[in-house]
DNA sequence: GTGTCTGCAAATTATTTGCACGTTG
DNA sequence: CAACGTGCAAATAATTTGCAGACAC
C-alpha cells in the first residue's frame, strides 16, 4: 500500500514518523496506541508518544486509518480497508477481518429496522477454527 | 425492575449508591461516567468518583449491566436487557435500541463466516424519524 | 458483629497542550 | 524558506489503589 501517496493525497507530509505508523498498524492488523509506540521506538527511539496521539487522530480524521471498537479491548486501530466486520476468538482474542455480504446484510438490518443505513460495525464472538 | 433483588442475587449489597447507580443508567438509556457522577451528586453529595468506577466495573463483571461502545463516543453503560442492537442517528447523536431478529441474524452471519456465533454487537448508523 | 462497601487522598495511567526547533516539499 | 511536524516537558484528565471508618444484613 502506498502510505507516501495516502497521505500526500491528504494533504499531510509524508514523515518517517508517520509512514512507520502506517506500516506498523497495518502489519498488527489490530494494534493498540502502546504496542504501536513500543514498535516504533525500537525503529525511531526518538519518536515521542505525544507524536504518536497526535498523528493517529489525525489519520483518523482523515479516513486513513480507523478506530476500532470492541467490547473489553482497548481502543485499537487498522488501515482503513473496505467494509468489513470483527470475529473475535472468545478464546484466543485474536481478531480476524471477514468480509461479508454487505447488500444481503443491509437489506436484513434495514427490514428489520424500517430505516435506511448509512453504516453499520459488527463484532461477532466466535471459536475459531485453531481453538476448536 | 428489581435491582435490589439483582443485586442479591449476585451476592452483593443493595447499597444506596448501587440502587441509584442502576437507577440512573436506566432511566438514562445509555449513559457515561461523568453524567452518571452528576446526576447522583445531586442526589448523594457525598458520593465519591471512585466509587461509581468500583461499582461499573462490578456490575458489569455480574452482567447486570453492560458496556457500549460506539465509535466517536465514549464509553457507555445501559442495564443488561434482552440481546439488541444500537442505531445511532448520525444527525441528533441519539441512540436507539433495536430488537431484531436474532435467529434469521445469527442465520445469515453464520452462513457468511463459516462458524458459530456466540453473541454480536451491532452499531447501525442511521438518521432518525425526527431528523428526516 | 462481621464482612463488605464507601469516601478520601494519593498514586498511577492516559491524553493533550504549547512551544522551540527540525524537516519536508 | 515557509509551513508543517516533531520532541520535550508540563498540564490536564481518567482511572485505580489502599485504607480507615461506616453500613448492610
Amino acid at each position: 500500500m502506498d502510505f507516501h501517496k495516502k497521505l500526500k493525497d491528504k494533504g499531510l507530509k509524508a514523515t518517517p514518523q508517520r509512514l512507520l505508523i502506517l506500516t506498523i498498524i497495518s502489519e498488527g492488523g489490530h494494534i493498540d496506541i502502546e504496542t504501536i509506540y513500543n514498535k516504533i521506538k525500537k525503529i525511531i527511539p526518538s519518536i515521542s508518544i505525544a507524536t504518536i496521539y497526535k498523528n493517529l487522530k489525525l489519520l483518523v480524521e482523515k479516513g486513513i486509518i480507523k478506530e476500532v471498537n470492541i467490547s473489553s479491548f482497548k481502543l485499537l486501530y487498522e488501515v482503513n480497508t473496505t467494509e468489513h466486520i470483527h470475529l473475535i476468538c472468545k478464546n484466543c482474542k485474536k481478531i480476524f477481518d471477514m468480509e461479508i455480504n454487505n447488500t444481503e446484510f443491509k437489506k436484513l438490518l434495514e427490514n428489520n429496522i424500517q430505516n435506511k443505513i448509512d453504516k453499520f460495525e459488527i463484532n461477532a464472538f466466535i471459536i475459531c477454527k485453531n481453538c476448536l
